[in-house]
RNA sequence: GCUGACGUGGCUCAAUGGUAGAGCAAGUGAUUUGUAAUCACUAGGUUGGAGGUUCGAUUCCUCUCGUCAGCUCCA
């Protein structure tokens, strides 16, 4: 039976259990179901489960109610699941005979391990199997006792998936759905779910007029003004905790000659995502930069260094173009045009750990200003795929993992997810539909000071290769507004809204003294607007708390006589009247910051 | 790029083969207001675009562009 409290792996295995009646209930929907309907996997992921199969007509929503009525069937009839083990040759013949050729797929791939070594769940000597009433399927488990266990569930979306992952192979239909121990979990959740939406950045961004997209230039944003001045406005503040960190900024070319990208190897990974220029002939010469690190090789190439100048630290927030497919566009998340507070730092291989310190902290200034919790991936060595040398590629992983470990950061190890060139830190940020979001990256490059032949002079007077290390800390600022709008749900910090506060006059007859306040806030670079129009305050106050305008002053016979403002404010509501000196004072702090 | 869904005034949505409608926003006028929407009037759409079927298309079909959910990718 269901658990009060239920435990992480409970609820795995009730998803899993969910996703075995769904596709059951899928094959009701087709004549001969369980031989037209093909099964691929049905897992369960964090909250929710899905279904992988191949459908001879491809699922939309509108065939959920259907789905869910046989799903409840199965689930009221409160079978048990079974499980049993059958030979490779039973399986094979039973799934044959039903023309379920991924199970088969799947079945080839559980005999040629080596099953001795006891995985999982896969039987000694063949495969294990379950049944729910009618249905029947190769599984490793583990499942609940009854399918009564599944009733708090719903189906959320389809969407299409391919088989094993390969967009080379078959794409299959992906049915999504999500499975509780009780009604109220799954009503919190799907609450939670809309709550998330509320505060999606598309909609946020057009209803808070902070930037929109055309078709003119798909993946490419508008900034409105009020978003402009968020951008503009963090980027600047970067900008200056990059000068005080010792970073010399630069501003490099956006059009570079294709002979750049064969250097730096982007032409032969990347050309096809890249913006070409095309010559009269017809072939591409140059291109648009998709990142910024060749033109910084260029520049530190262009003159000797001694090791005196390492870390020697680049700083810049080109603009920068990439040719994203179609699909993956996504609001301010994935863009075709950005800027990233990028850096590259040359350093000796000495200098390696203690520039990771210097970098993590920034990482404390920024990410705590805006009390982001992030989380991080360790992307290692791929062993058949990397370049140089191997030991200076493990010393490089040792001081990752300690850095990592020194500064209390919450991480995992990718292995064998680095770059040829390098190993990385990604620093991850779940937006408000639970969904990481990558923002900052660290990563460890051996490969361009080879193929750009940088060197440094050692205090032996040899010539030595630098390493470079690729950071941003922000990431690209499309993507980390996208998360701010998202984490802030509008309401920015004062320090970053674009309007901090509006005097609003409870009739025209005090539009006079308004005018004072407002423009004695705006002698202490406050942003202020003031709303003198004939709309009664509740209006103006309405209008002011749907744009997440932090402070509200109003401004009536009693404020003026009193030379007062009313303040209220977006969190604490009506704060009551007080001199134009305590709110001045009041607000100090919060009008400028610096990370 | 792939699969699917969607695209109607600035926004949110209605109209299912028969002259496209509402609310909000906008404009004008009235009102001069005390903490989340004052009232009235006016204007605004060849229904994303192109083709087709039909006496007639927002509605059906094809193509295309864009958006969304995922998948693949993500220097």
């Amino acid at each position: 039976m269901s658990e009060v409290n239920p435990s992480p792996e409970y609820l795995e295995r009730l998803r899993h259990s969910t996703a075995h009646i769904m596709a059951y209930a899928v094959q009701q929907l087709f004549p001969n179901g369980e031989h037209t309907v093909k099964l691929a996997i049905g897992p369960p992921i964090e909250n929710e489960f899905y279904y992988d199969m191949e459908v001879p007509r491809p699922i939309t929503p509108d065939d959920f109610p259907e789905i869910e009525k046989h799903m409840k069937a199965m689930i009221k009839s409160n079978v048990p699941f079974e499980q049993e083990t059958w030979t490779f040759d039973a399986a094979r013949t039973w799934f044959a005979e039903r023309n379920q050729t991924f199970k088969l797929e799947l079945i080839d791939g559980i005999s040629d391990k080596d099953v001795s070594a006891s995985d999982e769940g896969v039987a000694e000597e063949g495969v294990s199997i379950y049944h729910n009433g009618d249905f029947t399927d190769l599984c490793k488990g583990p499942h609940i006792d009854k399918t009564g266990e599944c009733r708090h569930f719903k189906l959320l979306r389809v969407s299409g998936a391919y088989w094993r992952g390969d967009s080379n192979r078959e794409q299959l239909q992906r049915i999504y759905g999500t499975a509780w121990s009780t009604r109220e979990d799954l009503r919190t959740y799907l609450r939670q779910r809309e709550e998330a939406a509320k505060r999606d950045h598309r909609k946020l961004g057009r209803e808070l007029e902070l930037f929109q997209m055309h078709p003119e230039s798909p993946g490419s944003v508008f900034w409105l003004p009020k978003g402009a001045f968020i951008y503009n406005h963090l980027s600047e503040k970067v900008r200056k905790l990059n000068l005080d960190e010792g970073y010399h900024e630069v501003r490099t070319p956006l059009i570079y000659d294709s002979s750049l990208w064969q250097t730096s190897g982007h032409w032969e990974h990347f050309k096809e995502d890249m913006f070409l220029i095309d010559n009269e002939d017809g072939e591409p010469t140059c291109a648009l930069k998709p990142m910024n690190c060749p033109a910084h090789m260029l520049i530190y190439k262009s003159k000797r260094h001694s090791y005196r100048d390492l870390p020697y630290r680049i700083h810049d927030q080109g603009v920068l173009h990439r040719n994203e497919a179609t699909g993956t566009l996504s609001g301010l998340s994935r863009v075709r045009q950005l800027c990233q507070d990028d850096a590259h730092n040359f350093v000796t291989e000495d200098q390696i750990a203690e520039e990771y310190e210097r970098i993590l902290g920034l990482f404390e200034r920024i990410y705590g200003t805006f009390d982001l919790p992030f989380r991080c991936d360790f992307s290692t060595r791929n062993p058949d795929k990397y370049m140089g040398d191997i030991e200076v590629w493990n010393r490089a992983e040792d001081i990752l993992e300690s850095v990592l470990k020194n500064n209390q950061i919450d991480y995992t190890v990718d292995p064998g997810e680095a770059a040829f060139y390098g190993p990385k830190l990604d620093f991850q940020i779940r937006d408000s539909l639970n969904r990481d979001v990558q923002c900052a990256t660290v990563q460890l490059d051996f490969q361009l000071p080879e193929r750009f032949d940088l060197i440094y002079i050692a205090p032996d007077g040899s010539e030595k290769r630098p390493v470079v290390i690729h950071r941003a800390i922000c990431g690209s600022f499309e993507r980390f507004i996208a998360m701010l709008i998202e984490h802030y749900a509008g309401a920015f910090p004062m320090w970053l809204s674009p309007i901090q506060c509006v005097v609003m006059t409870i009739s025209q007859k005090f539009v006079d003294y308004a005018t004072e306040v407002q423009n004695l806030l705006l002698k202490l670079n406050c942003r202020v607007v003031l709303d003198n129009s004939d709309d009664k305050i509740g209006a103006k106050i309405r209008q002011a708390r749907l744009q997440r305008v932090p402070y509200m002053l109003i401004i009536g016979e009693r404020e003026r006589d009193n030379r007062t403002v009313s303040v209220r404010s977006r969190e604490e509501g009506d704060i009551g009247a007080m001199t134009l000196d305590s709110f001045t004072e009041k607000i100090r702090d919060e009008i400028d910051i610096d990370f």
